[in-house]
DNA sequence: GATTTCGTGTACCGTTCGGTATAGTATATT
DNA sequence: AATATACTATACCGAACGGTACACGAAATC
């Protein structure tokens, strides 16, 4: 692997396990093994380094999601499949998710914070197209789209994260679950 | 205000909007208009503030959510005023709230995950008391309250943050439609 | 074979970091 | 009046911070 990947792969972990701002740019490099200018040669500076990293991971999230809420006519399956797969990814993809999870609820002023912004609002939009698309079918939807899409990106963050921790556990049952009580409540379950 | 309740409320609202470990404790002086010793004198060491100021609000917003989510035999009503509460502390203590989600979600070895840790514990250990309660006369919970209380938890942060950026409105409608969607399911509201 | 480009190490920059030794001043206690 | 306690400023510490000037070797280009 080449040292620009190394740089990646070592900032990703560092910067998941113990916060953007507690991670020294030496300390990334001392763990690559190898000299700082190298790091500025090919990111310019701290920020652009985070900004790499986290570009590639979420935009495999964004396609993953898009597939999986993709509408065709059936909403509920439309809903365990983004469900299922943002778990899925969050468990295969648990140290950059880790890190996702930071950085979304950083202070709006933080440098972190600003990395991650347009990234978010990208993934409401794409959860929020999923409940729009329902609503010629669902009208009772209408007016909550945003609402809802707040509610679900918020509930699976929480899960997700309670997932990585391994205080929950990822299985078939655990997905129809989160999905029976989000569409129909705790009665349902 | 004395010194140490200025220090205090310097340091929450700076670490708060700018995250801990991007507020340096030289920062914090300035703002105040003293010196370094004052800070060490009164609190050991940039941790030891952290905890205080943590500590008092926190410990209001546990009081509020104990006396809310208390159950007596109406779950629906317990659910609602537990909602309720939550928005209304977060809404009155934004800048506090602000910070704890900030260190809610923080990696889990940083120093400041560690301060609110158990804080958080506590927190969730209220809203399972709620579902636990509530299961002599909702039998189809059992099983289910340490999910739903991660669940609750995880939704009403995400809609608090809504409430904080004006992404959202706070009034007795959204508290109804939140209540109303988590109870019932989407095709409620 | 000469020259340019790419990648990396040595050594250093000024600044800020969290934290402290010490001395002083006010205020309260005796 | 003497003494103790509470509080705060001056001045400093060593370490770590993000970042860079510069030189050098390897590899590709001409």
């Amino acid at each position: 692997m080449s040292n620009k990947e190394k740089l990646k792969e070592i900032a990703l972990e560092l910067f998941s396990t113990r916060g953007y701002n507690a991670v020294g740019v030496q300390d990334i490099v001392d763990s690559v093994g190898i000299t700082k200018p190298t790091l500025y040669y090919y990111f310019g500076n701290k920020h652009g380094l985070l900004t790499e990293v986290i570009k590639k991971d979420f935009d495999t999230l964004l396609g993953d999601l898009q597939l999986a809420s993709d509408y065709k006519g059936d909403f509920v399956k439309s809903i365990r499949n983004t469900i299922s797969s943002f778990f899925k990814f969050s468990t295969k993809h648990s140290i950059f998710f880790r890190l996702y999870l930071t950085l979304s609820y950083s202070p709006q002023e933080s440098e972190a914070y600003q990395v991650i912004r347009p990234y978010n609002l990208k993934l409401k939009e794409t959860i929020t197209k999923l409940f729009v698309s329902a609503v010629p079918s669902n009208g009772n939807l209408k007016g909550h789209e945003e609402m809802l899409s707040n509610a679900l990106i918020g509930l699976l963050n929480h899960y997700a994260l309670g997932l990585i921790n391994k205080e929950l556990e990822f299985n078939e049952h655990f997905i129809y679950q989160v999905s029976q009580h989000f569409m129909h409540g705790v009665y349902a379950l």
